[in-house]
DNA sequence: CCAACTGTAACAAGATAGGTTACGTGTCTT
DNA sequence: AAGACACGTAACCTATCTTGTTACAGTTGG
């Protein structure tokens, strides 16, 4: 195993549903990450629990947002997967006896809760409409370069 | 695996050979750590590399410090055991080819980048001196309440 | 009924730190 | 010179976690 890359899936698929003019299935949006459609139902089932997109079973079903991505900042959807461990480093037991090792994670446990505090706040304060709006900058027409075949396609087909 | 404990357990180590009236071997240090003594060579070897330890062969050999708890930051060892990542999250791509991914990697991106920039920083000014320091104030006799076997026996025995 | 979906369990794959065994080499003691 | 002691390193296995994959059960609409 790599990275985690759950919240930046997410991140990424939510943008792209904002942009969808109509549910979009698990296996379309496995297709624009490059994945499969269970991992897709599986790192999404943690956002319907916490009411960020809804799932319709059955003929037409599939996935839709559920509140405005401005509503939604990057911890809501750090939360949303299982809150997933942030850093690669740590101690290597959890209660060392060791006092030496006790000074030793302490010491360390402050840096990366300093570090921690700070990237958690950059999390809260970021909502996914701010990311949006980084990409439109970029794509005035609001159409994606790669995914464009899913995208707002209201004006030609609805 | 869960997460790296490398950068926790060199400066264990190294605070304790600092109190040890002589050189250290892999096996003496492996048993400190509750691991093996390969493990212990292995993870040392950047540290000589990189001139923190020294390492002795044959008889009476093992290591030793090859300057002051003062002179050595938690930066170095963090580079001398190869800059390991920091974080367990990022990107699912390297360079995608969609400019959605690509805004919210940047986001992200400048949010990690922000965290990483602290975290060295901390790293950067921090001395294993100045962890011995807190484990001193709470050992004042300066013997570890484990590896006691160990430290400081100048006195007694030399 | 059937086709199109989600929901989930179960298991394999890939990556990486860590654990273990084995063996080579250097060095001190006798 | 022999032998014990200790590092250096390769090779292989294990554990853990995300991700990938297959299989199947349940739901919905024509």
């Amino acid at each position: 195993m790599r990275r985690d890359s759950r919240l930046s899936r997410m991140l990424h698929v939510l943008i792209h549903m904002d942009r969808h003019y109509k549910r979009a299935t698990s296996e379309t949006i496995s297709k624009m990450l490059g994945t499969n459609a269970v991992v897709v139902r599986r790192t999404m089932a943690g956002l319907r629990d916490f009411g960020y997109v809804r799932s319709e079973q059955g003929h037409g079903g599939g996935w839709e947002l559920a509140r405005g991505l401005d509503q939604i900042t990057l911890l809501d959807i750090y939360e949303a997967i299982g809150k997933p461990p942030l850093f690669a480093i740590g101690p290597s037991v959890d209660q060392p006896e060791c006092l030496v090792e006790q000074a030793v994670d302490a010491k360390l446990g402050d840096a990366l809760k300093e570090a921690e505090a700070l990237l958690l706040e950059r999390f809260r304060t970021v909502t996914i409409a701010d990311i949006a709006a980084d990409f439109d900058r970029r794509m005035p027409e609001g159409r994606c370069n790669i995914h464009g075949d899913i995208h707002a396609e209201q004006s030609a087909s609805g």
